[in-house]
DNA sequence: CGGAGAATTGAATATAATCAATAAAAGTGG
DNA sequence: CCACTTTTATTGATTATATTCAATTCTCCG
């Protein structure tokens, strides 16, 4: 569909707990991640840590380097990550030019947006059960839109810490909640691996609104930019 | 500094509690905020509200629109906002031909997307008194952007309901943590006028950052879209 | 095999929610 | 401008959800 001779990726490749970038650290390459998860995060001064996004395979981290090469939040490997760096300048360069690239870039940032603001009523308003609910609903869709998904099941590699700095909770707290979800026949986890027995009921106790969420650049065709 | 000659924005009013957009009603004209505060909110099945993001006098409602016509949230009026209407076409026509207004456009982009962050942070590991300090915070830098603080202290028109949908809290309990902060001397709150007394002691209380937050495009000048 | 991080469980505690009632303030219509 | 209604603010008592502290077990990795 688009031809990105022009765009120079460098293959780049980070080990689960390395560095994508730190706060305060110029950043003037873009990642295009292809495989792993990555997250961006912060960390409070008593130590309380919140992961503010979640970077999977096909998500960009972080568009907004594209303005601003300094980030003001670290971003973090939570597995091996393979990833396509690619200069902020050749990015903004090809944005100017092609119409489709501009508008793939804008979709995916209001895509990361939207997921944003889910977190923010997940957080806001929802009990544990409802918020790792959502998450796995989320997990699902957007591994399931890069075919990381085998039915219902599929990798999931954050531990029960992370879940917890996800969602707002302490670790024995989300520990607890996945052993009720567990035991109400709802989820199977174990090795990373995630299958969810009745995304139905999960997606209506998550509270999850699919429907809205496959669409989020309102007809534009969902162009995903590819590198070599 | 810019002309905005060929835009053709229309003078638009709603009194408080009015929509500015509902969920799913096409929205083909963007509003740029000249006073009042509106917000963006998700109402749970069960009654249940969080707002995910508020407007303010300056701030776009919404970019999003520009490429996805279908808010997937509804917005309203939080007191009697008046605002200037731009068709979201006419928006990206500019944006295709002016580098400072594209510039300009991802700049708020990015802002408030930091804000959102912020948000999640607050949601998901503060108390509720570091919730409201660091939404306190953030209240007077943005006001204090525009000119409409005066020293310490500046209308905040918010209800404690919505204080509440805010910082993901009942009302009850907001109304609690603001006796406290009174009482503390931290603040003072009466009739929807609010002065902070002791305003480094709430940034440091509501673990609020506003180093990184002042320049939130990275050295690019922070051009302000005006319009007819 | 040994060690470190992760998962699990119990008990006690803390923070915030819920329920309920009253008081104050703001909006409405005559 | 005043009576009336509705919304908002306030407080107390009780309950619920989640945290904290602590100890043990399990897993993964080198």
């Amino acid at each position: 569909m688009l031809s990105h001779d022009r765009v120079d990726g460098t293959a780049s490749f980070f080990r689960a707990h390395q560095y994508l970038a730190r706060e305060g650290e110029a950043q003037h390459r873009l990642f295009l991640l292809k495989e792993g998860w990555a997250c961006r995060f912060r960390l409070l001064p008593d130590g309380r840590r919140q992961i503010t996004a979640l970077f999977l395979p096909g998500n960009w981290c972080e568009l907004a380097w594209m303005q601003n090469f300094l980030p003001d939040q670290p971003v973090v490997a939570l597995t091996n990550v393979r990833a396509t760096a690619i200069p902020a300048a050749a990015i903004r360069q090809q944005c100017e030019q092609h119409v489709d690239i501009r508008s793939a870039i804008w979709s995916e940032m209001i895509a990361q947006e939207r997921r944003q603001s889910d977190w923010i009523i997940n957080l806001g308003r929802k009990s544990a059960i409802e918020r790792l609910s959502h998450l796995f609903c989320e997990f699902h869709t957007r591994l399931h839109a890069c075919g990381l998904t085998y039915g219902d099941q599929f990798a999931m590699p954050l531990t029960q810490i992370d879940l917890a700095d996800v969602a707002g909770l302490t670790p024995v707290h989300v520990n607890r909640t996945l052993r009720e979800m567990r035991s109400r026949g709802l989820i199977e986890l174990q090795s990373k691996w995630l299958r969810i027995f009745e995304l139905d009921e999960i997606r209506r106790l998550g509270l999850f609104e699919a429907g809205l969420r496959e669409t989020p650049n309102g007809g534009v065709a969902p162009l995903r930019l590819v590198c070599a």
